[in-house]
DNA sequence: CGAGTTTGACCTGCGC
DNA sequence: GCGCAGGTCAAACTCG
């Protein structure tokens, strides 16, 4: 039994306890928010010293980039005066590394019987790629590509304009030059007539190509009217499983999902060659990623003014020398360009003519990045359907790059951090394809970027029945 | 009959 | 200016 005054009591300790209670909740409470506030803080603490990291190293790049172009932009300099001042002896120190590009059809003539002159008394070895420094202003080369084809497909009127109202002032610039347009070949063991790339194709003329007998048939586009596409197929002529696919200009109309695939390989490997042709070539000749001979190569050269991007998505046993015997048979520049396969998924950077920029920040980081596990380097390595996702993926994020930096970058900055990028993306796309094959999760951009590439292997191996689960 | 292919003629650019 | 080679055209032909 409990007395009033009892339960006063017990009522009043009760109170007590219950707001000790609350308090000690309170307390707890704050307590817990404090925590999460210190475990924030120190959350972004470290966010902060990753940036300052990543900062530093941007800064590092930029620098070491700079060092690059100055280098580079004083040799140019350096080249162009005494080519100027000294007689033809000199010459042969003059690096020309433009894809065929000059200031005009004059120049351009003159720069052709500068380099025969020179070819005839073996002075040039092979690699003619020059700084392009006959141009002044070489961040203008970056769209001439684009403009030369809007001129060249005149007839398509909604391409032109809108091309030309891009570029504006370009076009009086690109009157001037006759550069033709790039071009890109895919090399693929098929062993039907053509190969399938989702796109609609009518057959319009046939020829005997000189320098090989089987004939080289011409197809255009028949998706759109108006569509400047043109196509070349032909055997290969040392292997006749493989088939030579040469695509000039872009569709302009919408694509079926299986033709973009390759649309946009070829597509962004223009796109690729047209930043490479411009003021850079000469920093990507420092990188030679042909240490193996595993991997689909992406070649640049250009044949007859006309620039060439050749990606070799034929087996490993394919890659040899009938590259060049074959698609460069009438090429009179050197075929020996720029040439980047790599020992999968480590990059693996040997010089050949400038110093070897494997120190460079962004390599260790993309080595570090891809490199750590050999087993699955070795499996990716031996994967012919990542070997030629990649291909895709590099072109695929060039292009990517270039909407993006393409317009306000140039010179060497864009093209390094392009290159090594680029590399380092495709590496882990592919990369984290593999790894999803075995249960590891990848993110969306890793996902859509393998999958378009393994679109576009797929798309050249459907006619040999083969089939890739994408 | 329409769509696609074949094939000789023609055009253009380039080297000599 | 001429010849060669690449590229395109267009009439004839084939096929479904």
């Amino acid at each position: 039994m409990i007395f009033e005054g009892e339960a006063m009591i017990n009522m009043s300790s009760n109170n007590d306890e219950i707001e000790e209670t609350l308090n000690t909740e309170t307390l707890s409470m704050e307590e817990a928010y404090v925590t999460r506030a210190k475990v924030k803080m120190e959350e972004v603490r470290k966010e902060n010293e990753r940036l300052k990291v990543t900062l530093s190293q941007i800064m590092e790049d930029y620098s070491f980039l700079k060092n690059q172009f100055n280098g580079i932009t004083d040799q140019s300099k350096k080249a162009t005066n005494l080519a100027s001042m000294a007689g033809s002896d000199e010459e042969s120190e003059l690096v020309c590394l433009s894809l065929g590009r000059f200031s005009g059809p004059r120049e351009e003539k003159k720069m052709m019987n500068k380099r025969k002159t020179l070819e005839n008394g073996n002075k040039l070895d092979g690699i003619e790629l020059g700084l392009n420094s006959c141009h002044p202003d070489n961040s203008i080369e970056v769209s001439r590509n684009n403009l030369d084809e809007s001129k060249e497909e005149g007839s398509n009127d909604v391409r032109s304009s809108t091309k030309h109202s891009r570029i504006g002032d370009d076009e009086i610039l690109q009157q001037n030059n006759p550069m033709k347009k790039p071009r890109v070949s895919v090399r693929a063991q098929c062993n039907t007539q053509t190969m399938h790339d989702g796109c609609q194709w009518r057959k319009y003329g046939q020829k005997i190509a000189k320098g090989n007998p089987c004939p080289r048939a011409y197809y255009r586009c028949t998706v759109s009217p108006s569509c400047p596409v043109r196509k070349q197929v032909q055997r290969c002529i040392d292997d006749m499983s493989v088939l030579i696919t040469t695509y000039k200009g872009a569709h302009n109309h919408p694509l079926q999902p299986s033709a973009a695939a390759m649309a946009s390989t070829t597509s962004s490997a223009v796109a690729m060659l047209s930043c490479g042709s411009t003021t850079s070539t000469s920093c990507l000749t420092g990188y030679n990623f042909s240490t193996a001979s595993n991997f689909p190569r992406a070649t640049f050269s250009s044949s007859q003014s006309h620039p060439t991007v050749v990606l070799d998505l034929t087996p490993p046993n394919h890659h040899s020398n009938r590259l060049s015997s074959t698609l460069f048979s009438n090429t009179r520049s050197s075929p020996t360009s720029l040439n980047f396969s790599s020992n999968f998924p480590t990059i693996n950077t040997t010089t050949t003519m400038a110093p070897p920029h494997s120190q460079h920040p962004l390599f260790s980081g993309v080595q570090k990045q891809a490199g750590n596990d050999q087993n699955i380097a070795a499996a990716i390595a031996h994967d012919l359907s990542f070997q030629s996702a990649l291909a895709a993926a590099f072109a695929s994020i060039v292009a990517k790059n270039n909407n993006v930096n393409g317009a306000r970058s140039s010179g060497m900055n864009f093209h390094h951090q392009n290159f090594a990028q680029t590399t380092s993306n495709a590496s882990v796309g592919c990369a984290a394809s593999f790894m999803s094959r075995f249960g590891q999760p990848m993110n969306s951009q890793q996902h859509n970027l393998t999958l378009a590439a393994s679109k576009t292997r797929a798309m050249s191996l459907a006619d040999e029945g083969e089939h890739l689960s994408l």
